[in-house]
DNA sequence: ACTCATCAAAATGTTGACATTTTTTCAAAA
DNA sequence: TTTTGAAAAAATGTCAACATTTTGATGAGT
């Protein structure tokens, strides 16, 4: 029999890539339970691919930290516990303080400017809705532009493609406020001042203390849940 | 025409993860030269494997930033020039700061047994060899036992495998010694004294100063190499 | 009921062929 | 000589089928 003809994509792309971003949004948002199997049978079918391309969306996952794959098991899901948090949050902190230290070296004005613009529409959303949460979306820009800002592919790789993800699927199903708000924008403030300034030191100590409050925050909030489960 | 019987293998390992390794090794001692394109179809052929398993080392390959492969083109060897490696170490900076920070309180004793019999066989070599530089395999298996003692597994995820087979591939193939020598060896017994003393901010700052060493020797030697070709 | 062996079903690993894109070749035109 | 463009060759992307392993169900034996 004769193979069909194969799908129309937009340049440049392709289904591995394309099934890689529906997975990877899928596994964040928990429409994948954490822990849950995926099945690559069950999953060609449902997405309407061949195995070969799943098969490179699933190392693809695997990188970046999103599901853990066993040969000749399979692939799953992978499980937020507290003490995985923590530990990635360890790790943030390590690779986003020395990323600040780096960014008060390397970032251009365009850059710092770019990062103004961003604070304010967070001080400008949390003045039209009477010091609500600042959106996560809006955190994660203030972030990525700030480890852009460094200059340095390995950290930004690490951090954008590797921890970020992880980060990004723990707020969305435990419904974390990226920020104790008021707070959380003084420290988005203090870090550009550091920048700035041209102050690697004052910038890491800042992000280090900016995160490691995020950190702690956390920590209470697990912790708190353990104990209403056992109350 | 019936398909041959498909190859023998031990217990639990693939294909993939075959070549994978095979790959890496080759990469990391310069056998496939710095920049150069890995192409499926010839490695298929060299390796004696269909495509399949071998689109899926590429992708682990990436995972270890050894290879950079962009859609439609292929794979290519990373190119260690400067930047990058100053870059890399910048991370390793960060990251195993923060593993010497963590592996002051978590590291058990039977663990810190075993990085002192490390210590005492690079101490043995040198006293051996009229103060010869530490062998390459002696000072990882320092970094690794360290670096597992942390009980961190982003960290030592990051580290082992996302950043050593670089750091590995630029000191085989610029014939770097892994240390000076006796300046190593007493940095190496005050990082294992500071975790002894269950110290982390001295156990930091020690490793902290360590890497930043050893990257400033790098630092030198690459803009010595540098000179050298324009003198 | 529980354990264990055996067989069936399903899942993962691998392959060769086809589809599409990129690269190379080479001749015609400027 | 250089440039351009079409055809050929080769490379990457994808698919469906086969191979092997794991999982699950069934049933005999304790």
């Amino acid at each position: 029999m004769r193979q069909n003809t194969q799908k129309q994509l937009a340049q440049g792309s392709t289904i591995s890539g394309e099934i890689t971003e529906t997975l990877r949004d899928a596994i964040i948002t928990g429409q994948f339970p954490q822990g849950s199997k995926l099945s690559e049978t069950k999953l060609a079918r449902d997405l309407d691919v061949s195995r070969g391309p799943l098969r490179e969306a699933i190392r693809k996952l695997e990188g970046m930290n999103l599901i853990e794959h066993v040969p000749q098991q399979g692939a799953r899901v992978v499980t937020l516990n507290m003490q995985f948090v923590l530990e990635v949050y360890e790790t943030r902190e390590a690779l986003e303080t020395k990323a600040a230290e780096l960014a008060a070296v390397n970032m251009g004005s365009s850059e710092i400017d770019k990062m103004h613009r961003i604070i304010d529409a967070q001080s400008k959303f949390m003045h039209d809705n009477s010091n609500a949460y600042i959106p996560a979306e809006s955190d994660y820009a203030f972030h990525e532009a700030l480890i852009r800002g460094a200059k340095n592919r390995v950290i930004k790789n690490a951090l954008l493609h590797r921890l970020y993800p992880l980060i990004k699927m723990f707020r969305y199903q435990h419904q974390v406020s990226s920020n104790s708000t008021s707070n959380s924008l003084l420290e988005h403030r203090q870090i550009i001042y550091a920048v700035e300034q041209r102050d690697p030191e004052l910038a890491a100590v800042t992000m280090k203390r900016h995160i490691v409050r995020a950190r702690d925050r956390i920590e209470r909030r697990l912790k708190g849940d353990k104990k209403n489960k056992f109350a």
